[in-house]
DNA sequence: GCGACAG
DNA sequence: ATCTTGTCGC
């Protein structure tokens, strides 16, 4: 696949900057679920100055495990919370430069528009590629929520705004966030979401590439 | 000024 | 995210 160049800012403020020209290029919209049939996910860790990237593809909604590759690059951006697209999508890139096939729908271990300028990593990735992508994080960034009892999620908003939904995959566990990154829409992003979940406090798209990453396997 | 603060 | 072993709790 044909992937732009993706040059670092010199300081926050040109990244601030760029976030801002960018943010409109997002766009949101249902993501036809019937159609879906490969998804993959997303995760970065680091050693020894390096962002190791690992993308895993599966089936959907079976879930199979269809390729691994990985991606490494030169860690070249500090980690400010706001700006990590600057710090891991090199590596990312990376790792989609050996991917036989492109999945429909790309799930990151970050946030989507659940961001204070609306450009999470996810939206920053998706528009850069012009992908659909969703934000799939651990801990939430801005916004609040409230889930009501009986229920496991509930709407992420921020100043009038539903940026996307919390979820508790379990009772008495933590919740993780969802939000879309580009060409998906909050609905959608949840749904697609909630279909990769299979009794682990995360969805296979995150906790997958995660472990693979941590040798837990090969 | 203080607290919040993705990975 | 990473530095790190055993240990407390569901
Ligand atoms: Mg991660």
């Amino acid at each position: 696949m044909v992937i732009p160049p993706f040059p670092l800012p010199r300081d926050l403020e040109e990244g601030r900057l760029w976030q801002e020209n960018l943010r409109s290029k997002v766009i949101l919209k249902p993501f036809p679920i019937e159609n879906l049939k490969t998804i993959g996910g997303v995760d970065v860790t680091y050693k020894e100055g390096k962002g190791n990237a690992c993308i895993v593809v599966f089936s959907f909604p079976s879930l199979e495990i269809k390729e691994v590759v990985y991606g490494d690059k030169e860690v070249d951006f500090p980690y400010v919370p706001g700006y990590l697209a600057y710090r891991e999508i090199p590596p990312i890139l990376e790792a989609l430069r050996k991917l036989s096939t492109l999945p429909q729908i790309l799930v990151l271990d970050a946030h989507g528009i659940a961001h204070p300028l609306r450009f999470g990593l996810a939206s920053h990735l998706g528009v850069h590629i012009n992908h659909p992508t969703i934000g799939c994080a651990k801990r939430k960034f801005v916004g609040s929520y409230e889930i009501k009892e009986g229920e496991n999620w509930g709407y992420l908003v921020e100043k009038g705004e539903t940026l996307g939904v919390a979820v508790l995959p379990q009772k008495g566990k933590k919740p993780f966030f969802v939000s879309p990154g580009h060409l998906v829409d909050v609905e959608t992003s949840f749904e697609i979401i909630i279909r990769t979940l299979k009794g682990y406090s995360l969805p296979e798209v995150t906790r997958i590439p995660h472990l693979y990453l941590k040798r837990v396997l090969l």
